[in-house]
DNA sequence: TTAACTGCAAATCCTTTGCAAATCA
DNA sequence: TGATTTGCAAAGGATTTGCAGTTAA
């Protein structure tokens, strides 16, 4: 992670950069298992356990986001703040959403419900053409 | 699972029909791990790969519903057809929200990002009162 | 110098699976 | 009877953890 950001008592290792890096050049919203791999094509020697414990990491610091959909498999996301995901069911293949949803789906369900929400997560669902 | 809805070549066996009763009688969305508890209490020597067998094929038959939310514990809801997720953020309890929302979100969506969705999820976040 | 970090391997957690015995129809 | 289902225990896959050695600051 840049240096600014750093959190006190924590450096900046060599492997730690390079899984950030990867997951922030990527939009595949990739498993622990293809960082891993991807981690390995610049320092062969990387393990399993440096990959899982520095995504561990990145996400408590808030550098990236672990992303969780219908499907249950782990994955991160390097892209920052609330955003949706659009699912493609032809190919698997995840895609952000980024524009904002409007607040009125909040309204909808208050309205409906009584429940107060003060957030949500959308995951859509479609082929993408 | 009642008489009428068996499959073709499936049996009613006392622990399928105990382990559908549980499901569709809380609105917990327990894990498997919770339903084995309870099945124990009726049914002493069941076995977890026993509830584990039954409950994946009484998802497969459409008799409940595999639920995966933003922790990634995998639940089980008795409650069919399409609906989405309320989660408080103060208890971690889960409610099930049975009302539609309106379907101007997939316009919303297509409108803003050109992606056409065919159906959605959502996990609402907020604190229940 | 020394606390943070690494690689490695073992441990843990959750879920699935193989098999012989039991059971439902 | 015979195919399905069970309990048990072992296997699997994903992730975490303990530890001794390495490294960044």
């Amino acid at each position: 992670m840049s240096v600014q950001r750093r959190k006190i008592g924590q450096r900046y290792s060599r492997q730690r950069e390079h899984i950030l890096r990867i997951v922030q050049n990527t939009d595949s919203h990739p498993t622990a298992d293809w960082v891993y791999e991807q981690a390995r094509a610049v320092i062969p020697n990387i393990s399993l356990g440096t990959v899982y414990r520095n995504l561990n990491l990145l996400v408590e610091e808030g550098l990236i986001q672990r992303v969780l959909l219908g499907d249950g498999i782990v994955r991160y996301d390097g892209k920052l703040g609330p955003h949706h995901h659009f699912i493609c069911t032809k190919t698997g293949k995840i895609y952000d959403v980024e524009v904002p949803i409007g607040d009125s789906l909040l309204k909808e369900l208050a309205a409906k419900t009584g429940l107060k929400a003060t957030s949500y997560k959308i995951e859509f669902y479609g082929e993408k053409t």
